[in-house]
DNA sequence: AGCTATCTTGACTGCGTGGTCCAAAATCAA
DNA sequence: TTGATTTTGGACCACGCAGTCAAGATAGCT
């Protein structure tokens, strides 16, 4: 037959999305990318297509390593608010790590694209769709396990989550250290879903 | 002496703005932002100097004019909490009204060139800073005013409060409601600042 | 009227962009 | 070896970009 692919498409795709992660997408080249990747311009637009196309696979990707990350902390039948709290740590970890401060690519995604391309609009409502369904399933297990008062919604907490979340990713760009993100989102989940004194 | 300027240097950076605010920095033409404005090139270049200088100007212009809205209704020493429900409605309609999901200029400047741009970092920051300080007040003078349980932090529920209205307007570009803004909102203020039963 | 400062128009310049194409080199299987 | 196929590198294209310049029209002032 012919010869093997020298590259590794996930390798390449991963460098792809660092890249589109920290500058956004208007303002990351092709040319940049073509660097960053390590690939030829020609392998490039043999796989991924084009800057388009890239750009939403990079977006695909961030959104399964993204799910993964829920998955692992809040996936849990058992999760309750201590798995919620770490799970909130390792958000804000992930906010403030990608070599300095690189925020959600999500939230870059649709403020900066949301508006005119409904394929970004529409990963950026499953994003949310996902975490506000896992913060939900989490209080209701807080809930039943009592560490939580049964009096509150757990649909409404998780949905003001989100939004703090979202918010962290703006705030995280503006400057914000990170143990402001840490005391702003450990503020909302104290007002939000209380422990009980056991 | 000479000829008048033609036109209104004031109009002509609100007009910059709302480009500005719908499309981004580098989505946003020169000649789009000509067009919008109704100006000729050279008087663009005259009054405003280059893009990164006109982005700024828009900038400082939004900012002004969102200073006036937080004082407008959360500026009097006895705005409480109804105060605080009113300017949450405010804030999620000028999210909202803009031609269609306009969300918040900061917001989208933040990220897109918070990283690498000082200036916009700055401006941001600022921008975060005046509302929690504004939300902060209001929410020590709703205490005084025995309307919420003093035993509140209002630093720490103003910080989240920034948090959750820096979210929704990472929210409404990925599609979200006017209503589920508002329920979000409204679900933030009733936990993190409970009116006390009279 | 004459002067002067501004506005408008349009052409122009480099330059960077996304994207295509080609050819030589490299690598695999038969 | 041969043939198929991918990689790499560079050349190339049309286009849009930010920004500049010059010429002419227009308006206020003395």
């Amino acid at each position: 037959m012919a010869r093997m692919k020298a590259f590794d498409p996930d390798d390449a795709l991963q460098r792809a999305m660092e890249l589109f992660w920290r500058c956004g997408y208007a303002s990351t080249s092709m040319s940049a990318l073509l660097e960053h990747m390590g690939i030829s311009r020609q392998s490039l637009y043999d796989t991924f297509g084009d800057k388009n196309s890239l750009y939403l696979a990079a977006l695909d990707r961030y959104e399964v390593a993204f799910t993964e990350l829920v998955d692992r902390h809040l996936g849990n039948a058992d999760a309750g608010v201590p798995a919620l709290v770490a799970f909130a740590q390792v958000y804000v970890s992930n906010l403030v790590l990608p070599k300095d401060r690189g925020g959600c690519m999500m939230a870059a995604a649709a403020l900066e694209l949301g508006l005119h391309d409904d394929g970004v609009a529409a990963r950026a409502q499953a994003h949310i769709d996902t975490l506000e369904f896992a913060l939900k399933s989490a209080i209701a297990e807080a809930q039943r396990r009592g560490e939580v008062d049964a009096s509150h919604d757990p649909t409404a907490a998780a949905r003001v989550l989100v939004a703090v979340l979202s918010g962290l990713g703006v705030m995280v760009r503006s400057g914000a250290t990170r143990t402001a993100l840490r005391r702003t989102i450990e503020g909302a989940i104290n007002a939000l879903v209380p422990t009980l004194p056991s």
